[in-house]
DNA sequence: TTGAAAGCGCTAACAA
DNA sequence: TTGTTAGCGCTTTCAA
């Protein structure tokens, strides 16, 4: 069986208390006796029990972290943020997916708690929990930091990403590259795509150059197959249309523009710009390279991360939002007649 | 304060032991009692502490896993699997990433051990530290898994795919469609390439179709710029030869290839056929939609941890070899004069 | 500088 | 069917 501290005691002939204090280094012990716990401690591959400890001090060194899936990228880049960040600290990380499930979401929660972890930090909490009544009473109990989430509720903290001045800053460098004509791509069932349409809604009214069938929706917007789909409703649309840039709500629509306009014989960008939204790593494998909006998600977990230590430890939340920025590559340039 | 098992008891008027019973369930309670107690749990908001639980019972329901990044898709998709598999058990999910460093992962195990897990898998363990001692160690004191190792020590449980079978089949693939002449890109420093380029000069020689020029050697093989780095070399190199088909060992590699014959003027696949290695989800992005080999790596996941309950189970270690299999999309296929 | 002992929250024998 | 109690491995107060 696994050695524990009275083992290690009995061996180097010492008091438990002992080597206790020899383990944490806490309190003086004469150098003699610290030097034959040691040993003892060698001798028998003694490795403390963590959750004793903890049991003990009241204390608890885990914090719970709940995704609503892996298969997107942003979840994954988020996560290393979160790692990279809680490495640093004695702390580590509880994993649980949500599978884009509100019930699933809280039953991850409640088993956080019942781990007794120090904190969680939710990925996107579903819109339908984030308002009830649920994470009230959570955030009561322990600290609770919310990442991209519209919805805001007394106790928690939330780091969220700036997505309307990114969707400002996408239209502005087409402005600058002389385009009015701007075709708005988006999906379905999502806040992100709400909030950038609401942008462009407002700038184009504001040139003057708003009309109401440039905005295209793609349907379902996080698959796989929406490359495919954007490709042909933009081929569909574009026959009508002359514009000469497309702003696209993600780098999946913006590859299905890219590959609607190859496939239709206009050169990107020389006849038509376009940009996308995330700086997936996708954005830099195709030909050409895609000009996007970064929303830094790494930073969103290193935040994300950060706010929960502070939680913990001063007991204050906080509001962080980070600039989107523009990421120009290949796909966004002057118009070549 | 948070209620415990104590401040149910009074707040019921019952000993600890019959909430405990009532609690777990695993002892006979009268139904009037059970209910008074449910009432308490309620009203103080009662959770059980699962760590003093597991000090007392000597068990513990959580499962380590080490990755060693996040940047790559494959892990996510692994980790997709081990985390989808060990919902449907009781065990939860502590993550470390070890950085691809090899001090570093034995690390990450140590701190699994001083937390008590019930095991822990390692996915990509480090060559350096797959042969070390500490691992064989490690394995005699808790249950342990290996995800695609090429090292297989006492004690350990290994799930790994069968990536020989994988090259014989791409090749094969191609010799179906008529092709002869194939090209074999790899990269560095990975088991994995030189695993397929064995395969690629055993066959190629059976065949008396081996040239070593049809080598290619594109240096780091798993990152952003392994796409643009392929293509350059490749056009480089196709000037002198002819190939009908490329086999790549991964699939930034294939759209590298891709976008290489694209820029010569050559049509994939009517001219030249390329098929790439990991059905990973970019291999759908690209248009023509890339041929590749699925690793299955959702299936590694769940297989990994499904050794893994079973080795704390039933205290057996298990060997599985999974079958890597073609996709068939749109970068292969007969040549067209 | 060290040891004895209480107790963290819980489970499970044992007794009633 | 329920209660009493020992003890899981550890930290920490108090006393020596």
């Amino acid at each position: 069986m696994k050695a524990t501290i009275v083992d290690v005691a009995k061996e180097s002939g010492v008091s438990v208390a002992t080597v206790s204090r020899v383990v944490n280094g806490n309190y003086p012990v004469r150098e003699k006796t610290r030097l034959k716990v040691e040993n003892a401690i060698k001798k028998l591959e003694y490795v403390p029990n963590l959750q004793a400890r903890e049991l003990n001090t009241q204390r608890s060194s885990s914090i719970g972290v709940v995704v609503p899936s892996f298969d997107n990228m942003f979840f994954a880049q988020v996560l290393d943020g979160i790692e990279e960040r809680l490495r640093r600290s004695s702390y580590s990380l509880l994993l649980a997916c949500a599978q884009n499930d509100a019930a699933r979401e809280e039953e991850c929660v409640r088993d956080f708690i019942t781990r007794n972890v120090s904190g969680v930090i939710v990925v996107s909490p579903n819109t339908e929990t984030a308002v009830s009544e649920f994470y009230e009473n959570t955030a009561a109990r322990l600290p609770l930091v919310f990442v991209n989430s519209a919805r805001e509720l007394a106790g928690i903290s939330y780091v969220t990403s700036d997505q309307r001045g990114g969707a400002r800053a996408a239209l502005e460098h087409l402005f600058h590259y002389g385009h009015e004509r701007i075709l708005f791509v988006q999906g379905e069932n999502s806040d992100s795509y709400r909030i950038k349409e609401k942008v462009y809604r407002e700038i184009m009214r504001e040139r003057g150059a708003f009309h109401p069938e440039d905005i295209v929706n793609v349907g379902e917007g996080n698959r796989i197959e929406t490359v495919e789909n954007t490709m042909f409703i933009l081929m569909d649309m574009m026959q009508g249309l002359a514009p000469t840039a497309i702003f696209c709500c993600n780098d999946l629509m913006a590859m299905g523009a890219v590959n609607a306009c190859q496939r239709m014989g206009r050169r990107v960008p020389q006849d038509i710009s376009v940009i996308g939204y995330d700086n997936t790593a996708l954005s830099q494998y195709t030909a050409p390279k895609l000009t996007t909006i970064d929303q830094h998600m790494g930073d969103l977990g290193r935040e994300a991360a950060r706010l929960m230590l502070k939680q913990i430890e001063e007991n204050v939340t906080e509001n962080v939002m980070l600039a989107n920025t523009v990421v120009e590559r290949e796909t966004t340039g002057f118009r070549m007649e």
